[in-house]
DNA sequence: TGGTCTGTAACAAATATAGTTACAGTTGGC
DNA sequence: GCCAACTGTAACTATATTTGTTACAGACCA
């Protein structure tokens, strides 16, 4: 579904800032641990900055760095941030609207799709970067997060999750 | 998010075939309710096939209709016939294995995303092509349906869901 | 046997995302 | 004030994915 990976790619650029503390990174520290380029990290960061989840600086000695502790900032927050759309569409070409379906399943459909994508983000405000750091490394404190909920995660996908397309060439 | 219209329009065509009961549908004609092309539909119509959810028969007389009652149709079903990703993709290319953050975050990452596919499920599972059909009809009968449920739907995307990215223009 | 279908291959078009180059503007240190 | 190091952003290319189209082989019924 999903060609994007622009939700993954903003977990991981905050997860790098709630890291790093207070210490305002470089789109290029940030690019190399993502692998990619310096600018889709800069494009990112304004859409981040822009719902004020980060602060940047220009100039010599810039950087960025969270604009709140990441106990403050849940997955919902920065979903909405960097994801426009819902997770799916509807038709590419409106339906015939001479047939008795065609003419009414778009707003069923819209129904549906309001209700999935509400269970969506219900799960992502149920979880902040601070879970997110947490799990990355188990044995720092932390004590008081809830990334216990992480681990009752359901069944995996008969189709693995690839880290890279290259993976499957 | 989803570039893919292919839920929407695996829904709609099921419902077409729901609609009219056990008469085999024509591709061309649910090409036509759909708005595109029939090979559209044969292609879509294989996959749909191929999770038992319909079945057609070639030849003159030929067409399509449901495998089995449209109540014991999911929408979790049709989705899994159709949809083989889940609904984030992660990184493009793996993040930089020499960054403590890089390194893991994909397996945070994928246990997130498996709780959001999870979520995702549960929703679809919970509603039949019959619900379908009755919210596309409200006066037929249909009493005993779970079409109450969509209702409940939450609020709506800031982003309006279009029907056409011709709209736009 | 001919007309009407499906199944499927092969390709073109449209769309979306990601990556790249280039450069204006801001900032801090000297 | 000037330089070096940053961000912000435009313009473009590359890549991937989905959708639409044409063409045709094979199935089936009358």
């Amino acid at each position: 579904m999903s060609t994007s990976s622009r939700f993954a790619v903003a977990v991981h650029v905050l997860t790098l800032m709630a890291w790093a503390d207070e210490e305002p990174l470089k789109s290029e520290q940030v690019a190399e641990s993502v692998n990619t380029n310096a600018v889709v990290i800069r494009r990112m960061l304004c859409e981040l900055a822009e719902s004020n989840l980060v602060v940047s600086q220009t100039g010599s000695m810039g950087g960025s760095k969270l604009a709140r502790l990441p106990e403050k900032i849940t997955l919902l927050d920065i979903y909405q941030a960097v994801e426009s759309r819902g997770v799916f569409s509807l038709h590419r070409h409106p339906p015939n609207p001479d047939c008795p379906v065609g003419v009414n399943i778009g707003s069923v459909l819209n129904d549906v799709l309001d209700e999935v994508d509400s269970a969506v983000e219900r799960v992502l405000a149920n979880m902040t970067l601070r879970d997110v750091v947490s799990r990355l490394q188990p044995c720092t404190g932390a004590t008081n997060s809830k990334s216990a909920r992480v681990t009752a995660n359901g069944k995996r996908k008969q189709v693995a999750r690839l880290q890279s397309v290259s993976v499957r060439n």
